[in-house]
DNA sequence: CAGCCTGTTTTACATATGATAAATAATCAG
DNA sequence: CTGATTATTTATCATATGTAAAACAGGCTG
């Protein structure tokens, strides 16, 4: 828990009060290596903070999976699209590793919000952050080439291609794995 | 007002006092054809409803000009990159017809988050909205051909094609005006 | 250790899209 | 209305990426 009050201080100050509210709706588990966390169908009821470990969000196109975004350590994992309207959500949460999670009961928060404004406010900023990296996403997806996106990760993220298999970091940059190969090829 | 209010009613319900509050802080603008909202790095502190028109989020890549994103009427358009992080965005709005817009001065209104919770819920809600559209818009580009993205693009949005010039459509689909043509020409 | 998965790279070929330039078409100002 | 500007389409060629299949590599299990 105070890995998480510590993620949670860099957007928003929290009450002693909040803190013990928060506190029981919080509950840690162990998530083995290649394990869902959450099943593709399954409506997303659950914040999940990572620990330890990498997630990644995945799905089906036909019968190719592809992988929608990786999360690591110290960061919070979400199917944002079911989480918010209530709806079945096509993606699954994957772990990569043997990984650390703390589940918050989303259904619990959203009733503290009425009781305490701060924690209200503590997840809208932890949420326009992510809306903020999906708006800067959506730029490199659209104007930049696949070599370009490719090397921007790995400066963003250089021990991802020691922790993620390359197909899917392929499938995450929107290329397939061949095409990944080339690229790395040329270095 | 009544426009605006209409659409907050969408999202969440306000008590009179929020309106009240809300009201001082909302002006009313006209803004001619293809003249910019907001200019490239400026700071975004200001939440546009459009009442009547329709706005694009633009920006430069090198000497291309390219559309991030459009909004309709009854809606609301924001550089929510610029306004959640407060830095100067790269990014301009402009108006593509004769708009009628309502600016919501956001400095005051995050003023008005600590005395109406309800206000801060009502735009946590509206920018979760957006925020789901963010990521079903990157499942889009990442993983559908440019043809798909056009249908998907008529199917939403068809006077898009009357009000709109090709050539912004074709930077927002990811693909250049020459290659929008190729596509449009099949049919 | 051997054999079998699974992940990664390589090769060959097909195709969509980009770049550039020119031809049309539409729009706008005087 | 006319000429000039801007938008759109068409043509040609170059290139990046996709598809499919095979080769290669590494790790896991019996």
């Amino acid at each position: 828990m105070k890995q998480l009050y510590r993620y949670f201080q860099q957007f928003s100050p929290l009450s002693a009060a909040a803190k013990a509210a928060l506190e029981p709706i919080c509950t840690a588990m162990h998530i083995a290596r290649n394990k869902d966390l959450q099943k593709i169908g399954h409506t997303c009821k659950t914040i999940y903070f990572i620990s330890r470990g990498i997630a990644r969000i995945y799905y089906y196109k036909g019968d190719t999976d592809i992988t929608e975004s990786f999360a690591f350590e110290n960061s919070i994992v979400v199917r944002v699209e079911s989480l918010f309207t209530g709806r079945p959500s096509r993606k699954a949460i994957q772990m990569l590793e043997d990984s650390e999670i703390i589940a918050i009961d989303a259904t619990a928060l959203f009733k503290l919000y009425d009781v305490y404004p701060e924690i209200e406010r503590l997840f809208r900023k932890i949420f326009e952050a992510s809306h903020v990296d999906m708006i800067n996403r959506i730029e490199g997806i659209q104007f930049h080439t696949a070599e370009e996106r490719y090397k921007s990760l790995l400066k963003e993220a250089p021990d991802i291609i020691r922790r993620v298999p390359l197909k899917y970091i392929a499938s995450y940059l929107g290329i397939t794995q061949v095409s990944l190969s080339r690229i790395r090829a040329k270095r």
